[in-house]
DNA sequence: TATCTAGTTTATAATAATTCTAAACTAGAA
DNA sequence: TTCTAGTTTAGAATTATTATAAACTAGATA
């Protein structure tokens, strides 16, 4: 059983994309959302943090569906930036990116450390969704 | 027999790389250089183009390996913007794009169309390679 | 020009990430 | 408690890419 202070919210937060609440999903929204800062990852990383422990295991196929059900539900977003290999973002809010090519890691910059003072029209017919920033960086 | 009036060109480019210039490697050159403006492609594109008319077929690997002989000699630039799939651009300037998600097309955005008027430091120990805007747009 | 060899091309196999399939399971409505 | 649509799961299939190793060739040298 599971036991956290947000299982509730978290139920409800399922239920209102109409997601049931079961146990795994309940363990991954737990495991993803119940922290302070930003957590950037890809399946097989949060493959092996989520089945680290003598738990009871979730499958692979099951790390992919809620990973991908959960970006449609927009509780998590995607971030390509590696090659061959999705990321995952918990932070939803528009914001940047650096991307270690020597780590593998990102890391937010948050939407107010860039500023950007000009910006071009899109071609005719189409809107923007997203713009996003991404600064490679090496040591 | 290939001609082309930049011929020379490209096989000076590639000696200068430590790259023979082979049939293949010369071809694919015209290909994707001969042209005015920015080209972007996946290998599978570029695949099928350069094998479309009759002419003797260069094979899937060597498309492979000259793309990425010439990523790492620097003619092209690798764009990761797109699910399980590399892009390649034979603008090898600094640049931006915009990413259609409906075609999966990119658009160049030129440097001088995004203006960045605050951008943040790297990391400690780290330097910043690259700065790529991303702006996905849809209909 | 003929010979030689490192570099290259190629078909094919292997790998890695992801998606699909279909059978077993379960949340929760009735 | 029963029922069913939604979910989980193991494993197969797919897709993009990379590796392997044999055949070929550019071009240096004799
Ligand atoms: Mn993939
Ligand atoms: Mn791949
Ligand atoms: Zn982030
Ligand atoms: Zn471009």
């Amino acid at each position: 059983m599971i036991i956290s202070d947000n299982l509730k919210m978290y139920v409800q937060k399922l239920r209102s994309s109409n997601l049931r609440p079961t146990k795994q999903r309940l363990k991954i929204c737990k495991f993803l959302f119940d922290r302070e800062k930003t957590f950037h990852f890809t399946v097989e990383t949060l493959n092996k943090k989520i089945n680290k422990n003598g738990a009871t295991k979730i499958s692979l196929a099951t790390i992919y569906n809620t990973v991908e059900a959960f970006t449609i539900a927009g509780y998590l977003k995607e971030i390509l930036t590696s090659k061959n290999k999705s990321y995952y973002d918990t932070n939803i809010k528009s914001h940047h990116h650096f991307y270690d090519e020597g780590s593998k890691e990102l890391t937010d910059i948050h939407s107010n450390q860039i500023k950007l003072s000009k910006v071009p029209v899109p071609p005719k017919g189409k809107k923007i969704k997203n713009l996003e920033v991404i600064i490679r960086i090496q040591k």
